[in-house]
DNA sequence: CTAGTCACG
DNA sequence: ACGTACGTGACTAGT
């Protein structure tokens, strides 16, 4: 006879987990809806997969803040509405009695404790039991018959959790899981654990003695320091058992009966539903009336069925002697190496699968990087098609063994990229589950989520080969797809003339890196300590208290509570204390002055400074941006650990770090920027006459743009005239607005209007061009760039007035941006591959946007020189001139 | 993990 | 009537 099914819920973990994952959107009513839309999704799927018979929630009681008094009193119409988790909290209460579902918090205890205690008054009466949550510590409470389904990405999604599954993942049972916890400790619950023991330790403790008495009973048997510690807080570990366990025996009184499934009330729940605007929970509703009809045939037993198709490679493991023969005569391969840790270039490489044309997939993983030179020959041919994913990492490893990887033929990343430059994310696992409806599993799955670091050496073979083996496949799978897409978009030029070959520069800048003065770097840190611990005491003094100044909430209480100073602007969580705030503070405290001196410091010292000590490699005293192509939106590249493209450059006491960056002996730092290649892309892209003649002419374009909007002569442009000249023309190219250019330029907006008009009125092209490009992306969906980039603009069709004005500002300036972006990665192109085919020894190191530095040997001074303008100046034929400006220095400070 | 702030083009 | 400049990344505090 088939057993009866209790489905738990943990109601605060699945709220907090919908709040969290799902954007908060408001509903019609101004309402934030998205938890409790996450939870009934939730809900509804594990009732369709799981057909329980019983069901119930349990909540935490212990927090005020979601308790349910604020939300009665909002619905007696007696209070306004609370904050949205408060509310949802509240609604969701609801939605579960209309549903008829029991939910219970018992003062005193955890919602886990609650669940504990339902679970094994369930299981002695034979039922059998799910518990949904997101919370592990739950594991301990798995059984023979008691499950507990851990959710994962998503909303809906949740990996069950038997006995099996946790020898398998922890190689533990759930009692001791709960010794585990004891050892570790957990802040977040208060338990205290034994110093010193974290999750490797604890699990190597486990495994060995297996309970927390028979680490005591065997205490001889630990070494060194552990050994005492252990000792010393044996008490504290036993009590910290008592805290870790999860309380079954909560005095309840009730019955089975109590918990049973029935139908919804549904004509009240269609009610609540339609006023909170759950279109897709009233369809469920609907239909559920006439399914019950149809269909009473319970078939509990497709439930296992029911997920997704995991495809299975065939992978043929390779002796690292045959590697060679195996694969000498393979016209194509996919590629791609696993390396431990996040960085590629910091990374020794732990496992390589290669795909060949006969879809044969070989893994390989011993003697690694021997085996990997034994096909040197073929990787370096460039006439065997090499396909990946992200292959700027294979680059990079491959470099670091002497390999210089030719013949890249594909990248589906950065293919992906192209198709959509707006998406989070182009992970390999997403983009095969959206072209081939395959589940592969991702990084995070073998990994786990908590992790910062790759180590996929801690991995099974076997775990390591289908990950490997599946990425591989799916590669395989896609690329034609996305290459045709790529065709259809007629983008097929710039992705193998630009973003391709650009693969191999990026990976190339980010391998030589930016050589660092360190003992500089460090004296500077030093003077800033200094001034900073005054500008402390001074600010404290002022206040008469000590305080955090870095915390903006504790700076507003002073500023604003306690000096009494007007605030000017709030911002959700309270005061806003940011520079333009304190810009206009200045004069009514002597406090604000110091204040933004120590901004200024503490930014300059704790970003740069130790941001860029952080990441030296102290061998060779480079910093190694790490640089990628798919991550903004309008083509641009961007630079991480460290970010190098926003190196301070402003203020005179931030340009000074630009000193540090320097170069090897014998050698020089070469900067060449574009003057104004956004506006003269402008000028291209509107055709107004104007701005052209301007640039042809070589003219000022600021003053000229002062002269036209202050209805003056050129040679009557103040400084003054021309530095708003010069911000409304930035605002032109973002998709200017009067209020923006207002706040910019703390004017009021009927002057900013006026400035927008007049310069409208005398660049009229510009006008035009500004209304048509909104058009055009409305009508296409789209907006692209002179070299067919393309970026859609979904926002142009949004009913939300800011929205859509932000859709139009975006659908203005990405071309411009773009066609900059576009232009300027052209000329790394040429200017590259010009230095490696000519054997000369100057690099590329660095790309700001508008800005390429080159480290270039002396002799090599002159040659590079001209070869920067030129390719630069020629990268793309407008119809405005580029020009380039160049420097050459010893520091980057020095190249100005 | 988010918000605030601030660095760049 | 709405209430904003475009594109990024790093750090700190606080939940």
């Amino acid at each position: 006879m088939e057993k009866k099914r209790f489905l738990i819920l943990d109601g605060n973990s699945i709220l907090f987990r919908a709040f969290y994952a799902l954007p908060p959107l408001k509903n019609k009513k101004g309402i934030y809806t998205n938890a409790v839309y996450g939870f009934l999704s939730m809900m509804y799927k594990l009732l369709d997969d799981y057909k329980p018979d019983y069901i119930v929630t349990a909540f935490d009681p212990k927090k005020p803040t979601f308790r349910h008094e604020k939300y009665k009193e909002y619905k007696a119409g007696r209070a306004k509405a609370p904050d949205e988790l408060v509310m949802q909290f509240g609604l969701i209460r609801d939605v579960l009695d209309l549903h008829g579902i029991k939910h219970i918090e018992i003062e005193g205890y955890e919602a886990d404790d609650v669940a504990g205690t339902l679970s094994k008054f369930a299981s002695a009466q034979g039922v059998e039991v799910y518990m949904v949550t997101s919370d592990r510590d739950y594991l301990q409470l798995v059984d023979e018959d008691a499950y507990v389904l851990i959710t994962k990405k998503g909303v809906t999604n949740t990996v069950k959790y038997t006995r099996e599954l946790m020898d398998e993942e922890y190689g533990m049972t759930p009692e001791q899981f709960i010794d585990l916890k004891a050892l570790m400790g957990d802040s977040s619950d208060n338990i205290p654990g034994v110093k010193g023991v974290g999750q490797k330790t604890g699990m190597k403790l486990i495994h060995q003695f297996k309970t927390l008495e028979g680490i005591y009973e065997n205490l001889e048997e630990v070494q060194g320091k552990l050994k005492d510690k252990l000792e010393s807080e044996k008490m504290q570990a036993y009590m910290s058992r008592d805290l870790a366990t999860i309380v079954t025996e909560i005095p309840m009184d009730c019955t089975m009966d109590d918990f049973l499934y029935k139908e919804a009330d549904s004509e009240k729940l269609m009610e609540m539903y339609k006023e909170y605007g759950f279109r897709q929970f009233m369809n469920r509703i609907k239909s559920e009336d006439k399914q019950l009809s149809l269909f009473s045939v319970n078939d509990k037993n497709n439930i296992e069925e029911k997920k997704t198709e995991v495809k299975k490679v065939d992978v043929v493991e390779i002796d690292s002697n045959n590697l060679f023969k195996e694969i000498s005569s393979a016209k194509t391969m996919a590629l791609k190496i696993l390396y431990d840790g996040d960085r590629a270039l910091y990374s020794k490489p732990v496992a390589m699968g290669i795909m060949t044309d006969d879809k044969r997939v070989l893994y390989l993983e011993d003697k690694l990087e021997e085996s990997i030179k034994t096909i040197k020959e073929l990787l370096e041919n460039p006439a065997i098609e090499k396909f990946s994913h992200d292959i700027k990492d294979e680059i990079i490893i491959l470099d670091k063994l002497g390999i210089s990887l030719e013949g890249v033929k594909f990248d589906t990343m950065i293919g992906k990229y192209l198709l959509e430059p707006s998406e989070s994310s182009y992970a390999i696992d997403k983009l095969v589950f959206e072209y081939l409806d395959w589940d592969i599993k991702n990084e995070k799955d073998y990994l786990g989520s908590g992790k910062n670091k790759k180590v996929f050496s801690g991995l099974e073979i076997e775990e390591r080969k289908e990950f490997l083996s599946n990425q591989l496949y799916g590669i395989w799978n896609i690329k034609d797809d996305i290459e045709k897409q790529i065709m259809e978009a007629d983008m097929d030029i710039l992705y193998n003339e630009i973003e391709l070959p650009l693969v191999e520069i990026m990976a190339s800048m980010e391998i030589i890196g930016f050589k660092i003065n360190t003992e500089e770097l460090k004296a500077i840190g030093e003077k800033l300590g200094r001034k900073i611990e005054i500008l402390e005491e001074i600010i404290h003094d002022f206040a008469d208290e000590d305080f955090n100044i870095n915390s903006p909430k504790q700076l507003g209480e002073i500023l604003f509570d306690k000096l009494g100073l007007p605030a000017l602007k709030k911002t959700k969580t309270g005061y806003s204390t940011n520079a333009e705030v304190l810009e206009k503070l200045k004069s009514k405290h002597p406090i604000i002055i110091k204040i933004q001196e120590y901004r200024q410091l503490a930014k300059l010292k704790s970003t740069y400074v130790e941001g860029l000590l952080n990441v030296v490699d102290k061998e060779t005293g480079r910093v190694h941006s790490s640089f990628k192509q798919t991550i903004a939106s309008t083509g641009r590249i961007s630079s991480t650990d460290p970010n190098l493209q926003n190196i301070p450059v402003k203020t005179e006491e931030g340009r000074e770090l630009r000193k540090i960056f320097v170069h090897e002996d014998g050698r020089k730092l070469v900067d060449a920027d574009y003057s104004q290649i956004e506006l003269r892309v402008l000028a291209h892209l509107s055709e107004d006459e104007n701005l052209i003649g301007a640039f042809i002419n070589n003219e000022d374009i600021h003053r000229k743009t002062a002269a036209q909007v202050f209805h003056v002569e050129e040679d009557e442009v103040t400084s003054i005239m021309r530095s708003r000249a010069k911000a409304v023309n930035f605002g032109i190219v973002y998709g200017i607005s009067d209020y923006g250019l207002s706040r910019d330029l703390d004017i009021p907006r009927k002057e900013s209007k006026e400035y927008i008009e007049n310069y409208l009125n005398f660049f009229g092209g510009v006008k035009d061009y500004m209304d048509n490009i909104v058009k055009q992306g409305k009508k296409d969906g789209y907006v692209d760039t002179i070299f067919g980039r393309r970026r859609y603009i979904p926002e142009l069709e949004s009913r939300n007035f800011n929205i859509r004005a932000f859709g139009e500002r975006m659908a203005l300036n990405t071309p411009v941006q773009g066609t900059a972006a576009d232009i300027i990665k052209k000329a790394m192109i040429n200017v590259y591959f010009k230095l490696k085919n000519n054997n000369m020894k100057s690099r590329l190191i660095l790309q700001i946007h508008d800005e390429l530095i080159i480290e270039t040997v002396e002799e090599e001074l002159e040659e590079v020189k001209v070869i920067l303008k030129e390719e630069m100046e020629n990268a793309a034929e407008l119809k405005v001139p580029l020009t380039v400006d160049m420097n050459i220095g010893d520091t980057w400070y020095d190249t100005k």
